[in-house]
DNA sequence: CCTGGAGTTGTCCTA
DNA sequence: TTAGGACAACTCCAG
Protein backbone atom coordinates (compact mmCIF):
# COMPACT_ATOMS: atom_id res chain seq x y z
CA UNK A 1 0.00 0.00 0.00
CA UNK A 2 1.48 3.68 -0.59
CA UNK A 3 1.65 6.12 2.21
CA UNK A 4 -0.36 8.37 0.24
CA UNK A 5 -3.71 6.59 0.55
CA UNK A 6 -6.34 9.01 2.31
CA UNK A 7 -7.18 5.57 4.33
CA UNK A 8 -8.84 2.14 4.10
CA UNK A 9 -11.51 0.17 5.68
CA UNK A 10 -12.19 -3.17 6.73
CA UNK A 11 -15.82 -5.29 6.95
CA UNK A 12 -15.90 -7.45 9.74
CA UNK A 13 -18.75 -10.08 8.99
CA UNK A 14 -19.84 -12.54 11.27
CA UNK A 15 -23.70 -13.54 10.84
CA UNK A 16 -24.34 -11.54 7.95
CA UNK A 17 -22.44 -13.08 4.87
CA UNK A 18 -24.67 -11.07 2.37
CA UNK A 19 -23.78 -8.09 0.05
CA UNK A 20 -27.69 -7.13 -0.36
CA UNK A 21 -29.18 -5.50 3.13
CA UNK A 22 -25.95 -5.12 4.74
CA UNK A 23 -25.52 -1.83 6.24
CA UNK A 24 -22.19 -2.45 7.28
CA UNK A 25 -20.47 -3.31 3.73
CA UNK A 26 -23.13 -0.45 2.53
CA UNK A 27 -21.53 2.03 5.04
CA UNK A 28 -18.23 1.02 3.53
CA UNK A 29 -18.75 1.28 0.05
CA UNK A 30 -20.68 4.42 0.46
CA UNK A 31 -17.36 5.80 2.09
CA UNK A 32 -15.32 5.19 -1.28
CA UNK A 33 -12.21 4.10 1.01
CA UNK A 34 -10.21 0.77 0.07
CA UNK A 35 -11.78 -1.95 1.31
CA UNK A 36 -11.56 -5.51 2.47
CA UNK A 37 -14.15 -7.65 3.98
CA UNK A 38 -12.70 -9.97 6.45
CA UNK A 39 -14.10 -13.55 8.36
CA UNK A 40 -12.25 -14.93 10.98
CA UNK A 41 -13.07 -18.75 12.19
CA UNK A 42 -12.71 -18.65 15.75
CA UNK A 43 -12.97 -22.28 17.39
CA UNK A 44 -11.12 -20.81 20.55
CA UNK A 45 -14.31 -21.05 22.36
CA UNK A 46 -13.01 -18.15 24.41
CA UNK A 47 -16.67 -16.05 22.95
CA UNK A 48 -18.85 -18.18 20.88
CA UNK A 49 -19.73 -21.91 20.66
CA UNK A 50 -17.80 -23.43 18.14
CA UNK A 51 -19.67 -24.58 15.02
CA UNK A 52 -21.03 -27.74 14.71
CA UNK A 53 -20.63 -30.08 11.67
CA UNK A 54 -23.16 -29.16 9.71
CA UNK A 55 -23.01 -25.66 9.89
CA UNK A 56 -19.27 -26.12 8.95
CA UNK A 57 -20.40 -27.83 6.02
CA UNK A 58 -22.76 -24.72 5.08
CA UNK A 59 -20.50 -22.23 6.01
CA UNK A 60 -17.41 -23.23 3.87
CA UNK A 61 -20.06 -23.28 0.89
CA UNK A 62 -21.55 -19.51 2.22
CA UNK A 63 -18.44 -18.49 2.04
CA UNK A 64 -17.74 -20.00 -0.79
CA UNK A 65 -20.17 -17.76 -2.67
CA UNK A 66 -20.18 -14.95 -0.69
CA UNK A 67 -16.54 -14.24 -1.93
CA UNK A 68 -17.38 -14.75 -5.34
CA UNK A 69 -19.87 -11.85 -5.20
CA UNK A 70 -17.37 -9.78 -3.03
CA UNK A 71 -14.87 -10.28 -5.54
CA UNK A 72 -17.43 -9.67 -8.84
CA UNK A 73 -17.98 -5.94 -7.05
CA UNK A 74 -14.23 -5.33 -6.83
CA UNK A 75 -13.23 -6.10 -3.22
CA UNK A 76 -12.17 -9.20 -1.91
CA UNK A 77 -13.04 -11.41 1.81
CA UNK A 78 -9.71 -11.89 3.59
CA UNK A 79 -10.49 -15.54 5.63
CA UNK A 80 -8.27 -16.09 9.00
CA UNK A 81 -8.96 -18.80 11.76
CA UNK A 82 -7.88 -18.35 15.28
CA UNK A 83 -8.98 -16.01 17.60
CA UNK A 84 -11.28 -13.07 16.24
CA UNK A 85 -10.30 -10.45 18.35
CA UNK A 86 -6.17 -11.18 17.53
CA UNK A 87 -7.14 -11.52 13.77
CA UNK A 88 -9.41 -8.38 13.27
CA UNK A 89 -6.81 -5.92 15.01
CA UNK A 90 -4.22 -8.13 12.64
CA UNK A 91 -6.19 -6.84 9.49
CA UNK A 92 -6.74 -3.72 11.00
CA UNK A 93 -2.57 -3.12 11.46
CA UNK A 94 -2.06 -4.86 7.64
CA UNK A 95 -4.35 -2.75 6.09
CA UNK A 96 -3.49 0.19 7.56
CA UNK A 97 -7.31 0.99 8.26
CA UNK A 98 -8.60 4.47 9.46
CA UNK A 99 -12.16 2.38 9.42
CA UNK A 100 -14.10 -0.51 10.47
CA UNK A 101 -17.12 -1.17 10.10
CA UNK A 102 -19.58 -4.06 11.69
CA UNK A 103 -23.00 -5.37 12.46
CA UNK A 104 -23.99 -5.34 15.72
CA UNK A 105 -23.95 -8.54 18.25
CA UNK A 106 -26.23 -8.58 21.11
CA UNK A 107 -25.42 -11.88 23.37
CA UNK A 108 -23.05 -10.34 26.45
CA UNK A 109 -19.44 -12.15 25.17
CA UNK A 110 -20.13 -10.78 21.55
CA UNK A 111 -20.85 -7.51 22.84
CA UNK A 112 -18.01 -7.48 25.06
CA UNK A 113 -15.76 -8.36 21.88
CA UNK A 114 -17.01 -5.72 19.82
CA UNK A 115 -16.08 -3.56 22.31
CA UNK A 116 -12.56 -5.11 23.19
CA UNK A 117 -11.99 -4.65 19.33
CA UNK A 118 -13.54 -1.27 18.96
CA UNK A 119 -11.37 0.20 21.80
CA UNK A 120 -8.00 -1.89 20.13
CA UNK A 121 -8.66 -0.22 16.55
CA UNK A 122 -9.19 3.05 18.39
CA UNK A 123 -5.81 2.96 19.81
CA UNK A 124 -4.52 2.40 16.54
CA UNK A 125 -6.44 5.75 15.18
CA UNK A 126 -9.23 3.08 13.44
CA UNK A 127 -12.73 4.44 13.74
CA UNK A 128 -15.37 2.01 14.27
CA UNK A 129 -18.64 2.24 12.73
CA UNK A 130 -21.78 -0.30 13.99
CA UNK A 131 -25.03 -1.23 12.71
CA UNK A 132 -28.49 -2.52 13.42
CA UNK A 133 -28.56 -5.78 11.00
CA UNK A 134 -29.30 -9.73 12.50
CA UNK A 135 -32.88 -8.36 14.16
CA UNK A 136 -35.75 -6.16 13.37
CA UNK A 137 -36.15 -5.10 16.84
CA UNK A 138 -32.79 -4.43 18.78
CA UNK A 139 -32.70 -5.83 22.61
CA UNK A 140 -33.39 -3.46 25.17
CA UNK A 141 -35.93 -1.63 22.35
CA UNK A 142 -38.90 -3.87 23.18
CA UNK A 143 -39.32 -4.07 26.95
CA UNK A 144 -42.57 -4.11 29.36
CA UNK A 145 -43.92 -1.29 32.02
CA UNK A 146 -40.76 -1.94 34.06
CA UNK A 147 -38.67 -2.10 31.34
CA UNK A 148 -37.96 -5.18 31.52
CA UNK A 149 -37.52 -7.81 28.78
CA UNK A 150 -41.07 -9.82 27.82
CA UNK A 151 -41.21 -12.91 29.80
CA UNK A 152 -44.27 -13.71 27.53
CA UNK A 153 -44.30 -13.60 23.62
CA UNK A 154 -47.44 -12.53 22.83
CA UNK A 155 -47.42 -9.13 24.63
CA UNK A 156 -43.60 -8.94 23.24
CA UNK A 157 -44.28 -9.16 19.74
CA UNK A 158 -47.56 -6.88 20.33
CA UNK A 159 -45.00 -4.30 21.45
CA UNK A 160 -42.53 -4.90 18.75
CA UNK A 161 -45.08 -4.10 15.84
CA UNK A 162 -46.00 -0.82 17.81
CA UNK A 163 -42.44 0.25 17.11
CA UNK A 164 -43.64 0.16 13.20
CA UNK A 165 -42.88 -1.41 10.39
CA UNK A 166 -39.21 -2.67 10.11
CA UNK A 167 -37.00 -0.81 8.05
CA UNK A 168 -37.32 -0.76 4.07
CA UNK A 169 -33.88 -3.47 2.78
CA UNK A 170 -30.61 -1.96 0.60
CA UNK A 171 -30.00 -2.99 -2.38
CA UNK A 172 -26.18 -4.51 -2.68
CA UNK A 173 -23.81 -1.87 -3.42
CA UNK A 174 -22.60 -2.15 -7.29
CA UNK A 175 -19.13 -1.64 -6.72
CA UNK A 176 -17.04 -1.82 -3.32
CA UNK A 177 -13.15 -0.09 -3.85
CA UNK A 178 -10.54 -3.24 -3.50
CA UNK A 179 -6.65 -2.67 -4.11
CA UNK A 180 -5.66 -3.23 -0.64
CA UNK A 181 -3.78 -6.85 -0.49
CA UNK A 182 -3.88 -8.86 2.64
CA UNK A 183 -3.05 -12.71 3.98
CA UNK A 184 -5.79 -14.93 3.81
CA UNK A 185 -6.15 -18.84 4.39
CA UNK A 186 -7.39 -20.51 1.19
CA UNK A 187 -10.88 -21.30 1.94
CA UNK A 188 -10.05 -25.35 1.49
CA UNK A 189 -7.47 -25.10 4.83
CA UNK A 190 -10.06 -24.38 7.14
CA UNK A 191 -11.68 -27.74 7.66
CA UNK A 192 -14.91 -26.97 7.15
CA UNK A 193 -15.82 -30.15 4.78
CA UNK A 194 -16.82 -33.43 5.99
CA UNK A 195 -13.53 -35.75 4.34
CA UNK A 196 -13.30 -39.39 5.58
CA UNK A 197 -16.09 -40.23 5.76
CA UNK A 198 -17.94 -37.66 3.51
CA UNK A 199 -21.39 -37.58 5.09
CA UNK A 200 -22.75 -34.41 3.44
CA UNK A 201 -24.63 -36.04 0.02
CA UNK A 202 -27.34 -35.65 2.20
CA UNK A 203 -27.28 -31.55 2.65
CA UNK A 204 -25.84 -31.48 -1.13
CA UNK A 205 -29.28 -32.55 -2.32
CA UNK A 206 -31.53 -30.74 -0.24
CA UNK A 207 -29.81 -27.03 0.12
CA UNK A 208 -27.92 -24.60 -1.93
CA UNK A 209 -25.94 -22.46 0.65
CA UNK A 210 -25.05 -18.79 -0.28
CA UNK A 211 -27.32 -15.40 -0.80
CA UNK A 212 -28.08 -15.88 -4.19
CA UNK A 213 -29.76 -20.16 -2.88
CA UNK A 214 -31.55 -17.74 -0.26
CA UNK A 215 -33.39 -15.52 -2.38
CA UNK A 216 -34.30 -18.42 -4.66
CA UNK A 217 -35.63 -19.90 -1.97
CA UNK A 218 -37.55 -17.28 -0.58
CA UNK A 219 -39.23 -16.79 -4.01
CA UNK A 220 -40.09 -19.61 -4.08
CA UNK A 221 -41.68 -19.96 -0.79
CA UNK A 222 -43.70 -17.00 -1.46
CA UNK A 223 -45.02 -18.08 -4.76
CA UNK A 224 -46.19 -21.58 -3.86
CA UNK A 225 -46.08 -22.01 -0.40
CA UNK A 226 -46.73 -19.41 1.36
CA UNK A 227 -50.44 -19.75 0.76
CA UNK A 228 -50.80 -22.98 2.26
CA UNK A 229 -48.66 -21.99 5.03
CA UNK A 230 -51.34 -21.79 7.77
CA UNK A 231 -53.01 -25.01 7.04
CA UNK A 232 -49.84 -27.26 6.08
CA UNK A 233 -47.71 -25.88 8.32
CA UNK A 234 -48.12 -28.67 10.83
CA UNK A 235 -47.83 -31.57 8.39
CA UNK A 236 -44.03 -32.57 8.15
CA UNK A 237 -44.60 -34.38 4.56
CA UNK A 238 -46.68 -30.96 3.58
CA UNK A 239 -43.31 -29.39 2.36
CA UNK A 240 -45.28 -26.09 3.70
CA UNK A 241 -42.45 -24.16 5.72
CA UNK A 242 -40.39 -22.01 4.24
CA UNK A 243 -36.83 -23.55 4.93
CA UNK A 244 -35.49 -20.22 5.14
CA UNK A 245 -33.79 -21.23 8.54
CA UNK A 246 -30.04 -21.75 7.73
CA UNK A 247 -30.36 -18.42 5.17
CA UNK A 248 -30.95 -16.30 8.29
CA UNK A 249 -28.83 -18.37 10.83
CA UNK A 250 -25.78 -17.47 8.48
CA UNK A 251 -27.21 -13.67 7.21
CA UNK A 252 -27.55 -14.99 3.87
CA UNK A 253 -31.22 -13.01 3.93
CA UNK A 254 -31.35 -10.58 6.29
CA UNK A 255 -35.00 -10.17 8.76
CA UNK A 256 -35.75 -6.96 6.90
CA UNK A 257 -35.95 -8.69 3.44
CA UNK A 258 -38.17 -11.65 5.00
CA UNK A 259 -40.35 -9.47 6.49
CA UNK A 260 -41.08 -6.90 3.77
CA UNK A 261 -41.36 -9.64 0.77
CA UNK A 262 -44.16 -11.72 3.00
CA UNK A 263 -45.55 -8.71 4.33
CA UNK A 264 -46.42 -7.49 0.52
CA UNK A 265 -47.53 -10.51 -0.77
CA UNK A 266 -50.23 -9.45 -1.33
CA UNK A 267 -52.23 -12.41 -3.28
CA UNK A 268 -51.61 -13.71 0.07
CA UNK A 269 -55.17 -13.45 2.70
CA UNK A 270 -53.34 -11.30 5.61
CA UNK A 271 -54.15 -13.62 8.23
CA UNK A 272 -51.86 -15.93 6.55
CA UNK A 273 -48.79 -13.81 5.98
CA UNK A 274 -49.03 -13.07 9.73
CA UNK A 275 -49.01 -16.40 10.96
CA UNK A 276 -45.47 -16.71 9.06
CA UNK A 277 -44.61 -13.27 10.07
CA UNK A 278 -45.40 -14.43 13.74
CA UNK A 279 -42.67 -16.91 13.26
CA UNK A 280 -39.96 -14.10 12.65
CA UNK A 281 -41.34 -12.91 15.95
CA UNK A 282 -40.67 -15.95 17.91
CA UNK A 283 -36.96 -15.54 16.16
CA UNK A 284 -36.61 -11.51 17.76
CA UNK A 285 -38.23 -12.93 20.92
CA UNK A 286 -35.31 -15.55 21.07
CA UNK A 287 -32.36 -13.23 20.65
CA UNK A 288 -33.91 -11.09 22.89
CA UNK A 289 -33.99 -13.93 25.35
CA UNK A 290 -30.42 -14.47 24.62
CA UNK A 291 -29.19 -10.73 24.98
CA UNK A 292 -30.72 -11.26 28.81
CA UNK A 293 -29.51 -14.61 29.35
CA UNK A 294 -25.83 -15.10 28.04
CA UNK A 295 -25.88 -19.08 29.29
CA UNK A 296 -29.22 -19.42 27.12
CA UNK A 297 -27.53 -22.85 26.33
CA UNK A 298 -26.44 -24.30 29.84
CA UNK A 299 -28.23 -22.71 32.31
CA UNK A 300 -32.12 -23.47 32.66
CA UNK A 301 -33.98 -19.61 32.93
CA UNK A 302 -36.02 -21.05 35.57
CA UNK A 303 -33.39 -21.50 37.84
CA UNK A 304 -36.55 -24.08 39.69
CA UNK A 305 -35.25 -26.84 37.08
CA UNK A 306 -31.75 -27.00 38.53
CA UNK A 307 -33.02 -29.60 41.21
CA UNK A 308 -35.20 -31.50 38.32
CA UNK A 309 -34.23 -35.09 38.71
CA UNK A 310 -33.25 -36.22 35.27
CA UNK A 311 -32.26 -39.67 34.42
CA UNK A 312 -28.62 -41.16 34.32
CA UNK A 313 -27.96 -41.85 30.42
CA UNK A 314 -28.08 -44.98 29.19
CA UNK A 315 -25.15 -44.27 26.47
CA UNK A 316 -27.02 -47.09 23.73
CA UNK A 317 -30.11 -45.56 24.67
CA UNK A 318 -29.05 -42.23 23.79
CA UNK A 319 -27.48 -43.67 20.62
CA UNK A 320 -30.68 -44.82 19.67
CA UNK A 321 -32.57 -41.82 19.95
CA UNK A 322 -29.65 -39.45 17.74
CA UNK A 323 -29.99 -42.19 15.21
CA UNK A 324 -33.34 -42.86 14.59
CA UNK A 325 -33.80 -46.03 16.33
CA UNK A 326 -36.01 -45.78 18.78
CA UNK A 327 -38.98 -47.69 17.85
CA UNK A 328 -41.29 -45.12 17.68
CA UNK A 329 -42.02 -44.43 13.99
CA UNK A 330 -42.42 -40.58 14.14
CA UNK A 331 -39.25 -40.01 16.53
CA UNK A 332 -37.23 -42.33 14.07
CA UNK A 333 -38.26 -40.56 10.98
CA UNK A 334 -37.62 -37.38 12.43
CA UNK A 335 -33.98 -38.37 14.22
CA UNK A 336 -33.15 -39.26 10.53
CA UNK A 337 -34.15 -36.38 8.06
CA UNK A 338 -32.24 -34.84 10.60
CA UNK A 339 -29.53 -37.02 10.31
CA UNK A 340 -30.01 -36.81 6.46
CA UNK A 341 -30.73 -33.50 5.54
CA UNK A 342 -29.09 -30.99 8.47
CA UNK A 343 -33.13 -29.84 9.15
CA UNK A 344 -36.05 -31.58 10.54
CA UNK A 345 -39.79 -30.25 10.44
CA UNK A 346 -40.53 -28.00 13.45
CA UNK A 347 -43.35 -30.07 14.46
CA UNK A 348 -41.11 -33.59 14.48
CA UNK A 349 -38.88 -31.20 16.28
CA UNK A 350 -41.02 -30.93 19.13
CA UNK A 351 -42.19 -34.03 19.06
CA UNK A 352 -38.28 -36.04 19.42
CA UNK A 353 -37.96 -33.36 21.81
CA UNK A 354 -40.53 -34.26 24.41
CA UNK A 355 -39.38 -37.97 23.77
CA UNK A 356 -35.94 -37.07 25.11
CA UNK A 357 -36.89 -34.95 27.51
CA UNK A 358 -40.55 -36.39 29.24
CA UNK A 359 -40.21 -40.12 28.46
CA UNK A 360 -36.83 -40.76 28.07
CA UNK A 361 -36.48 -38.35 30.96
CA UNK A 362 -33.18 -37.03 29.98
CA UNK A 363 -31.44 -33.18 30.11
CA UNK A 364 -32.71 -31.18 27.59
CA UNK A 365 -28.97 -29.86 27.25
CA UNK A 366 -28.40 -33.48 25.85
CA UNK A 367 -30.83 -32.69 23.10
CA UNK A 368 -29.57 -29.35 21.97
CA UNK A 369 -26.20 -30.11 21.95
CA UNK A 370 -26.54 -32.81 19.37
CA UNK A 371 -29.26 -30.38 17.06
CA UNK A 372 -26.39 -28.20 17.59
CA UNK A 373 -23.77 -30.39 15.74
CA UNK A 374 -26.93 -31.64 13.16
CA UNK A 375 -28.77 -28.84 12.19
CA UNK A 376 -27.37 -26.13 9.31
CA UNK A 377 -30.15 -23.67 11.13
CA UNK A 378 -28.80 -23.92 14.84
CA UNK A 379 -28.29 -20.45 16.17
CA UNK A 380 -27.23 -19.40 19.66
CA UNK A 381 -31.11 -18.12 20.24
CA UNK A 382 -33.87 -20.42 18.41
CA UNK A 383 -32.10 -23.66 19.55
CA UNK A 384 -31.68 -23.59 23.04
CA UNK A 385 -34.23 -21.87 23.55
CA UNK A 386 -36.81 -24.16 21.66
CA UNK A 387 -35.25 -27.06 23.71
CA UNK A 388 -35.64 -24.98 27.28
CA UNK A 389 -39.71 -24.18 25.86
CA UNK A 390 -39.87 -27.86 25.03
CA UNK A 391 -38.90 -28.95 28.44
CA UNK A 392 -40.93 -26.54 30.83
CA UNK A 393 -37.54 -23.83 31.77
CA UNK A 394 -37.85 -21.85 29.33
CA UNK A 395 -39.98 -18.27 28.29
CA UNK A 396 -43.41 -18.53 27.97
CA UNK A 397 -42.89 -22.71 28.05
CA UNK A 398 -45.41 -25.14 27.73
CA UNK A 399 -46.21 -26.12 30.42
CA UNK A 400 -45.04 -29.27 32.03
CA UNK A 401 -47.55 -31.72 31.89
CA UNK A 402 -48.13 -31.11 28.01
CA UNK A 403 -46.10 -34.14 26.86
CA UNK A 404 -46.51 -34.75 23.22
CA UNK A 405 -47.97 -38.48 22.37
CA UNK A 406 -45.90 -39.43 19.17
CA UNK A 407 -48.77 -41.75 18.34
CA UNK A 408 -51.24 -39.03 18.53
CA UNK A 409 -49.01 -36.45 16.48
CA UNK A 410 -48.44 -39.07 13.92
CA UNK A 411 -51.73 -40.16 13.32
CA UNK A 412 -52.89 -36.05 13.70
CA UNK A 413 -50.44 -34.70 11.92
CA UNK A 414 -48.82 -37.76 9.57
CA UNK A 415 -52.35 -39.33 9.25
CA UNK A 416 -51.49 -41.32 5.81
CA UNK A 417 -47.54 -42.07 6.72
CA UNK A 418 -46.13 -39.89 3.67
CA UNK A 419 -43.72 -38.25 6.00
CA UNK A 420 -43.12 -41.95 8.18
CA UNK A 421 -42.57 -44.11 4.97
CA UNK A 422 -39.89 -41.42 3.38
CA UNK A 423 -37.86 -42.00 6.55
CA UNK A 424 -38.11 -44.96 7.93
CA UNK A 425 -37.66 -47.74 4.81
CA UNK A 426 -38.22 -50.51 7.43
CA UNK A 427 -41.73 -49.87 7.73
CA UNK A 428 -42.13 -48.78 3.70
CA UNK A 429 -45.17 -51.48 3.26
CA UNK A 430 -46.57 -50.97 6.65
CA UNK A 431 -50.11 -49.33 6.63
CA UNK A 432 -52.65 -48.28 8.64
CA UNK A 433 -52.82 -48.28 12.51
CA UNK A 434 -49.53 -50.67 12.50
CA UNK A 435 -47.42 -47.70 11.38
CA UNK A 436 -48.45 -46.00 14.13
CA UNK A 437 -47.37 -48.68 16.74
CA UNK A 438 -45.99 -50.95 15.06
CA UNK A 439 -45.33 -53.15 18.70
CA UNK A 440 -48.67 -53.96 18.68
CA UNK A 441 -48.66 -55.74 15.51
CA UNK A 442 -46.36 -58.31 15.93
CA UNK A 443 -42.26 -58.11 15.29
CA UNK A 444 -41.49 -56.03 11.80
CA UNK A 445 -38.66 -57.29 10.07
CA UNK A 446 -35.34 -54.78 10.80
CA UNK A 447 -36.94 -52.33 12.85
CA UNK A 448 -36.71 -52.11 16.61
CA UNK A 449 -38.82 -52.63 19.58
CA UNK A 450 -39.47 -49.50 21.65
CA UNK A 451 -36.81 -48.66 24.12
CA UNK A 452 -39.35 -46.83 26.45
CA UNK A 453 -42.69 -47.71 27.69
CA UNK A 454 -45.06 -44.40 26.27
CA UNK A 455 -47.51 -44.81 28.83
CA UNK A 456 -45.53 -45.70 32.24
CA UNK A 457 -42.56 -43.18 31.14
CA UNK A 458 -45.33 -39.97 30.98
CA UNK A 459 -46.20 -41.00 34.42
CA UNK A 460 -42.89 -41.08 35.91
CA UNK A 461 -42.06 -37.50 34.13
CA UNK A 462 -45.03 -36.03 35.50
CA UNK A 463 -44.04 -37.03 39.23
CA UNK A 464 -41.00 -36.22 38.53
CA UNK A 465 -41.91 -32.86 37.83
CA UNK A 466 -43.98 -32.85 40.81
CA UNK A 467 -40.66 -34.05 42.98
CA UNK A 468 -39.23 -30.56 41.15
CA UNK A 469 -41.84 -28.40 42.63
CA UNK A 470 -41.72 -29.84 45.89
CA UNK A 471 -38.00 -29.31 46.34
CA UNK A 472 -36.99 -26.71 48.53
CA UNK A 473 -36.37 -23.39 46.15
CA UNK A 474 -32.83 -21.59 46.92
CA UNK A 475 -32.57 -18.11 46.25
CA UNK A 476 -31.50 -17.05 42.79
C1' DC B 1 -55.09 -0.24 42.72
C1' DC B 2 -57.47 -4.38 41.94
C1' DT B 3 -59.23 -8.14 39.12
C1' DG B 4 -60.04 -11.29 35.65
C1' DG B 5 -58.85 -13.23 31.32
C1' DA B 6 -55.59 -14.96 28.11
C1' DG B 7 -51.57 -16.96 26.85
C1' DT B 8 -47.66 -21.07 19.84
C1' DT B 9 -47.60 -25.91 19.02
C1' DG B 10 -51.30 -31.41 24.37
C1' DT B 11 -53.17 -35.50 26.52
C1' DC B 12 -56.16 -38.11 29.18
C1' DC B 13 -60.20 -39.08 31.76
C1' DT B 14 -64.89 -38.64 32.55
C1' DA B 15 -69.53 -37.85 31.74
C1' DT C 1 -68.47 -41.10 20.06
C1' DT C 2 -67.48 -36.72 21.63
C1' DA C 3 -67.00 -32.59 24.30
C1' DG C 4 -65.28 -30.48 28.38
C1' DG C 5 -62.41 -30.12 32.25
C1' DA C 6 -58.07 -30.94 34.76
C1' DC C 7 -53.46 -30.45 34.72
C1' DA C 8 -49.39 -24.90 37.40
C1' DA C 9 -47.82 -20.99 37.96
C1' DC C 10 -46.93 -16.72 36.30
C1' DT C 11 -46.78 -12.62 33.26
C1' DC C 12 -49.00 -9.09 31.07
C1' DC C 13 -52.61 -6.08 30.24
C1' DA C 14 -57.34 -4.33 29.62
C1' DG C 15 -61.05 -2.68 32.12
Amino acid sequence: MSDNTPGAAVVWLRDDLRVSDNPALAAAARAGLPTVAVYVLDDTETVSRRLGGASRWWLHHSLAALAASLEKRGTSLVLRRGDAAEQVVAVLRDTRATHLYLNRRYPAPERQQDEQVAAAAAALGVQTVSSAAQLLTEPGKVVNADGRMFGVFTPFWRAAQRLGEPRQPHPAPSSIRGGLTVRSEPLESLGLLPLRPDWAAGLRETWTPGEKGAHRRLDAFVHARLQHYADGRDEPAAEASSRLSPHLKFGELSPHQVWHRVHTAQAVPQAVREKFLTELGWREFNWHLLANHAQLATENVHHQFDSFPWAEVQPDTLAAWQQGRTGVPLVDAGMRQLWHTGWMHNRVRMVVASFLIKNLRYDWRLGEQWFWDCLVDADAGNNPAQWQWTAGSGADAAPYFRVFNPVTQAQKFDPAGEYVHQWVPELRDVQGPALFEPWLHGSMAGYPDPIVDLKESRRQALAAFEQMRRAPQLVE
